[in-house]
DNA sequence: AAAGCAATACCACGATAGTAGTAATTCAAT
DNA sequence: ATTGAATTACTACTATCGTGGTATTGCTTT
C-alpha cells in the first residue's frame, strides 16, 4: 500500500508541485491538500493520512497551532514539518507540539520522499542541531533531581521525600519503613530544615522543579 | 586549534586503531585513551578533552555510568557513544545519562570524523530512529498537563490548581483571588471530587505528572 | 420556566501536618 | 577519645487541611 498523505501549504504553486510530484513516485499518494490550516484541522481528522506535511507559515493560525490541534486527534498521522530555514528555536517549538520530524523546504524532491517514508516508519528526521535541542531539553527534565539539594539529604531522608513526592502520610510512610511515625515525623522536620522550606509542597517544588510553573 | 579528543574501548586494536586513525587526520588530536571508566574517570576531569569516544559495553562500569559520572565534572566536554548495534534502549539510557550523541561502531572512518565535527559544533548527530525516541520521550514530558483530567476542572478550579501547585495555603491562595478561605475549601472539595483524590499532593500528581517517580 | 452547573460563602468536626523540645544509640571522622 | 551527624523515638501544642452539610446568586441549557 502506497503512503497516503496530506499536504497543508498556503503557496498554490508548491502545493501543486508537492501534489505531482507524490503522485508520480510509486509508494506515494497524496489524497488532500489545504491552503489553511482551519480547513485541513476540518477536514483530516476524518481522512486520517499516513503523513501530513505541514508548513510552518500559513495565512491564518500556524502550522504549529495546528499540529497541535490535530496531533490529539489523530495520533497514528505523523506530521512533517516544512520549514524555509533551519529555524531551531520554531522547529523546537513544532515538535513539542507533537510533530515527528521536519524538513527544509530547499530539500530535493528524492530527499522529501525519503524523510517521508522515515517518518512512516517511526523514524524522526532532524538535522543535528535541532537533535541536540532537543536532547538537552530531555536531559534538563530528567536530571531536574536538583543536586545540590538532594545531596544535603542523608540517605534515610531522601527515601523519605521518595514516599512524600508519591503523597503518603507520615503514617503510611512509617508502616512502610517500620518506623514509628514519631521518627518520620523527626525526619521530615529536618529535611524541611536542610532544604528551607515549611511544607511538604514546598520541599518537592524545591527538589524536582516546580510542576505546573516554569 | 584541533579537536582534542579521548578515547574510551576496552579492546586494545581498536583503541590503537581510534588513535592512529584521529592523529593521523588533520584538525583532530587524540590526546588520551583509556581502557576503563574507572581509569578514565579519574583523568578525564583533569585534561577535559574536547570529545569523548565511549564504548558502552566496558568491563567494569558501562559507558552509560561512566557518562553519568563524567558529564556533571566536565559540562563542556561532548561526549559520544559508540555503540555495536542500533539497541535504542542502551542508546537512549546515554543520552538521558549526558552523551550527546552516538556512532555506530560499523561507521566509516570519514564518518565517524564528521560527525565527532558534528558533536563539537553542538549537533547530536544521530539515527531518526532514535531522534523519534528523544522526541517522544520530550513530548510526553511537555505535555503530561494530563488533559483529561484538567478539562474536567473548570476555569476557576484550574487557576486554584496552579496555587496548589505552588504549595500556597488556602489563606493565601483566598487573599490572592480576593474571596473568602471557605470558598478556597469548596472548589478544592470539588477539585478532589472530580479528580477522585483526596490530598493536594494526590491531586497534583494526577494532573502534572508525579516527579520523584516515573 | 426549570434544571444544572459555576462561583461564592459559612459552620463545625476530626484528621493530618508542622513546630518545639528532648534524648538514646550508633557509626564515622577528627 | 571525643565530637558530630544519622537514625531512632517520645510528648505536647498549634495550624492547616479534608470532609460534610448547606445556601445564595447568576448564567446556560433544555
Amino acid at each position: 500500500m502506497a503512503i497516503s498523505i496530506a499536504i497543508i501549504e498556503d503557496q498554490d504553486e508548491i502545493r501543486n508541485m508537492l501534489t505531482i510530484l507524490l503522485n508520480g513516485s510509486e509508494g506515494f499518494s497524496c489524497i488532500a491538500s489545504y491552503s489553511n490550516a482551519e480547513e485541513a484541522i476540518a477536514e483530516i481528522p476524518k481522512i486520517k493520512p499516513d503523513v501530513v506535511l505541514v508548513d510552518i507559515h500559513l495565512p491564518g493560525q500556524s502550522g504549529i497551532a495546528c499540529i497541535n490541534t490535530l496531533k490529539p486527534l489523530c495520533a497514528e498521522t505523523q506530521f512533517m514539518i516544512r520549514t524555509s530555514l533551519e529555524d531551531t528555536d520554531t522547529i523546537f517549538e513544532a515538535l513539542k507540539a507533537g510533530a515527528n520530524g521536519y524538513i527544509v523546504k530547499s530539500t530535493s524532491p528524492s530527499k522529501l520522499l525519503d524523510a517521508i517514508v522515515e517518518v512512516y516508519h517511526g523514524g524522526s528526521p532532524m538535522s543535528s542541531q535541532i537533535a541536540r535541542k532537543v536532547v538537552s531539553s530531555f536531559q534538563n527534565n530528567e536530571s531536574k533531581k536538583n543536586k545540590t539539594e538532594v545531596a544535603l539529604l542523608s540517605k534515610r531522608e531522601n527515601e523519605i521525600l521518595q514516599f512524600l513526592s508519591k503523597g503518603l502520610r507520615y503514617k503510611e510512610i512509617a508502616d512502610k519503613l517500620f518506623l514509628s511515625t514519631e521518627t518520620i515525623r523527626t525526619h521530615i522536620r529536618n529535611i524541611y530544615e536542610k532544604l528551607q522550606v515549611n511544607s511538604r509542597t514546598d520541599a518537592l517544588n524545591k527538589v524536582f522543579g516546580s510542576k505546573g510553573n516554569p
